[in-house]
This record gives structure tokens, sequence and C-alpha cells, in this order.
RNA sequence: GGGAGAGUUCCCGAGCGGCCAAAGGGAACAGACUGUAAAUCUGUCGUCUACGACUUCGAUGGUUCGAAUCCAUCCUCUCCCA
């Protein structure tokens, strides 16, 4: 099966500009691709992590990718599927995110020889002259056409500022700049990108008579319409620090029946073959099916040696025993310990497993807390130093959440 | 530039000057049931040294015994006209 009817075996192709051509270009290794990414945070997300899917694929079928760092779009803000105005980051913000993102791509794509780019939009962005660039460009824009975007469409409802409202022509710029400096010949991006992708192709027929090509990529939903790859505490993070590979085997553990093959299908580089039989699969035998999607992301993100360490870590806990080798661990210091004994809700609090008192001793009411196995019985109780004999205990907050608290 | 209106807790959204920590919904969290799923039912959902106290209703001042509610100024946003 050749790249781009595997791509769309998998169902993440969601519209393209001229699939014959497409189809051609990929599949023999001829295209030059270029993915924008925004450098809204210091680390990747999910989100992010299937246009990484794809260019790896496609750089496997010999195509270049180029991740072009939005450093200078950044400064205005992406207003598709936004409801509300976007922050405007600081020009520091923005450098030091850029950063992060080269450093974490460069484990996932390989940039050695030449055979994928990274660049920054805000090395030409930057230097535009205003004047110049309505000359240029703007003449080729027409604001009757922008508006009929649908992404400006909506936005017309709320309200769209005259920055937001210049996304689309700051990204066609973009992938004409590209396509003249690197013979870019492609766009990929979220399917929310689609009509500032189409801006770009037209740019470049506009201005140099030429071809180019855009396709977008399904955007990944779970069965409630949502993007995917958000809890309640915010983003599931591609760096372990912000996200640990426990509670990224996690989240991918716990998604709905609904949504696990879609995932397994889009997001891992399983065969395709394997993923046809589990379709099959029914009722708690997709359990198996919701381990398997967490190991494989896990060891694809953090390597296969963390994807193990988090499958073990959650097996034995959920099982019961109680490894405790990968938990999540938080320390105290003897400080906090007021003749020899803390209060329970204290510890919660310090180790942010809570936000307040008021939660911690709600939850201990509804039963929810216990600690190695035994439920806590009062908001008020407290352990003892000498209850850490065995080097910690093991606070466990719901059904799902344990947090070793050892002492140092 | 002229005119009209809005800003309430994570989100949406009610809120006669006292009975407002603020209706209702959603989200979220806990319990039961399960398959670390969904659905359902129950409970919780500002903070605390917790039968009480304290801090919140865009910001700052003011009027009142008393303000989310009235007044002034400011900020932000929306709409209509140009």
């Amino acid at each position: 099966m050749k790249v781009y009817e595997e791509l769309k075996a998998r169902g993440l192709i969601a519209q393209v500009t001229d699939e014959e051509e497409i189809r051609e270009l990929v599949n023999n290794g001829k295209a030059v691709f270029y993915i924008g990414f925004d450098p809204t945070a210091d680390s990747l997300h999910v989100g992010h992590f299937m246009a990484l899917c794809l260019m790896k694929r496609l750089q496997m079928a010999g195509n270049k990718p180029i991740a072009l760092i939005g450093g200078g779009t950044g400064m205005i803000g992406d207003p598709s599927g936004r409801s509300d105005l976007r922050q405007v980051m600081t020009p520091e913000t923005i450098q030091h995110n850029c950063d992060c993102f080269k450093e974490q791509m460069s484990k996932f794509i390989d940039f050695s020889d030449g055979k994928a780019l990274m660049v920054n939009n805000a090395d030409w962005l930057m230097k535009l002259n205003y004047i110049e660039l309505l000359r240029d460009v703007g003449a080729c824009f027409s604001v009757n056409r922008m508006l009929t975007a649908e992404c400006y469409k909506q936005r017309m409802e709320k309200g769209l500022s005259f920055l937001e409202f210049n996304y689309m022509i700051m990204q066609s710029y973009d992938f004409l700049e590209l396509f003249k400096k690197y013979g870019c010949n492609m766009q990929f991006g979220g399917d929310d990108q689609w009509s500032n992708m189409l801006g770009g192709t037209d740019l470049i027929r506009r201005k140099l008579g030429e071809n180019a090509y855009a396709m977008t990529i399904t955007l990944l939903l779970n069965s409630e319409g949502k993007k995917m790859g958000k809890t309640q505490s915010g983003a599931v993070w591609l760096d372990p620090n912000k996200t640990s590979p426990f509670d990224f085997y996690q989240y991918w553990r716990n998604v709905d029946d609904a949504d696990v093959l879609k995932c397994i299908r889009m997001l891992t580089f399983l065969p395709i073959e394997e993923i046809e039989k589990m379709d099959e699969w029914e009722g708690s035998q997709l359990n198996i099916a919701k381990e398997i999607l967490a190991f494989e992301l896990t060891s694809l993100i953090h390597g296969e040696n963390e994807a193990k360490k988090a499958q073990d870590a959650a097996r034995q806990l959920f099982s019961g025993a109680g490894n405790t080798e990968n938990m999540p661990t938080f320390s105290l210091c003897n400080n906090d310990f007021i003749d020899d004994e803390i209060a329970i809700n204290d510890i919660m609090v310090k180790a942010g497993l809570i936000k307040s008192k008021g939660e911690g001793r709600r939850l201990i009411e509804q039963g929810g807390v216990s600690i190695d196995d035994i439920k806590v019985a009062s908001p008020t109780a407290t352990v003892k130093i000498s209850d850490f004999e065995k080097g910690y205990i093991v606070i466990k907050k719901g059904k799902k959440i344990f947090y070793k608290i050892v002492i140092e």
C-alpha cells in the first residue's frame, strides 16, 4: 500500500485540493511539504502529534518535510476555531516556545542531511514592509472572498480584529515564501486551516503562475466532538516534565470505547491489517485495544522503555498490587511534621493533588481518599512518621490517581 | 465620530438595595454500578483555624445602617448609524 492510500485508509485525510496530483507527488517521494506550528506554549501537545506523525509517515516515503514554526504568525494569533480573541504573546515568550518546539521535534523527525527542514517564519515576516506587502500581496486578496471563509464567518458574529483577519495573508505569504525558497509544493495542516491554506495555493498561482497543493488532516475529535488531548488540568503534553509518561499512558488507556479504534488508526504506526482485526472487537475486549493504544503512543513519544514502565505500573496498580516504582512521587521534609504527624489533607494540598483543603475535606468525607489501601475516615486524620516505616505511603485519590509520598 | 447595550463564580446564564457565596444548565470531582469505558443514580462543586468567619459579581471611588443590584469615572467588548 502506498503512503497516500495508507493515509486515506487511516482516515487521516480530510480535504485535498487535487487528489490525483497529490497522490502522485506523495507516493513518489516528490513532495516538499510544510506544516505550520504555532508556538502558543512551551511544549507540543497531543494536537500536534498527528501532524508529527504525518510528517514522519511522509518522510519515510521519501518526501521532504519542512516544519514551519510560526514565530511571526504567533505574534498575530490564528482566529480559526477560536471563539474569542487570543491573547497576544510577547516576543520573548514566542522565542522561548519556538526553541522548545525545535528540541521536541528533532526527537521525532529526522533532520539530518537536509532530510527535513525547520524554519521560522519570523525570519521573513518580521522584515516585511507594510506598503510593500500591500502592493505585492494585498492586491491578490479579495476581502469579499476572505469573508466567505468559514473561519471568518463564525467570527463575524463575535467580532474579529484586523490583526487576526490578517492571519490568512501571513499564512499564505509563508507558503509563497517556502515555495520560492525551498520548492515547497504542498501544505498540510489541521482541517480548521483549510481556508488559510487555500489562500496560499491561490497566492502562489497568482504571483508565480505555478501550482501548489494543500491537504488537511482530520481533526482528532472524541465522540463528543471535542478536540482530544485535553484534560481538566489542560492539554496532554509531549514534554515528560509537563505530562509524565505515566499520565500520558493513562490518558490513552482511559479513552472512550467509541474512540479507541479511531485513535489507533490515526495515531499509531501499527499495520492497517492488524487494526482491521481489532475493528471486530467489542465490549471489554476493547480494554485490550486501549492498552495497545496507550503503549504504542507512549513508546512513540517517550520511548519503549518508558512505555513499559508506565504499563507495568498501571497494570499492577489496577490489579491491586502496589508497584510504586513509577508512581508520581512527592517528598515531604521533616519540617512538614508537627509532633511527628501531618494531616493527610495537608499532604494532598502540598503535593498538588487537590487545590484546596476544602476540596480535600469533601473528598475524604465522600470516601474518595485512601492511604495504603485503607480508606481515610476523617478529614482531620493524620499520618505519623512511623507510618513511613517501609519508606513511603501511597495516597489514592478517587479510583485512578495514585501518589507516592516519601520523606526526604 | 454619534447613538444603544453588555461585563456575575471553570463555561453558559439568572439575579425586587437586605432572605446572595449568588437560581438553572453544562463541565468537573467523589460514591454506587462496571471493563481503569459509556450510560444511570446519589452527593459535592469560593476560601478557611468550618454549627462560625473571611474574600468574590470588569476596575476605582461614592451614596446608604446595608450594595452584584443605585451614582460617577475608567477599562474591555458587542450592536446600530457615519
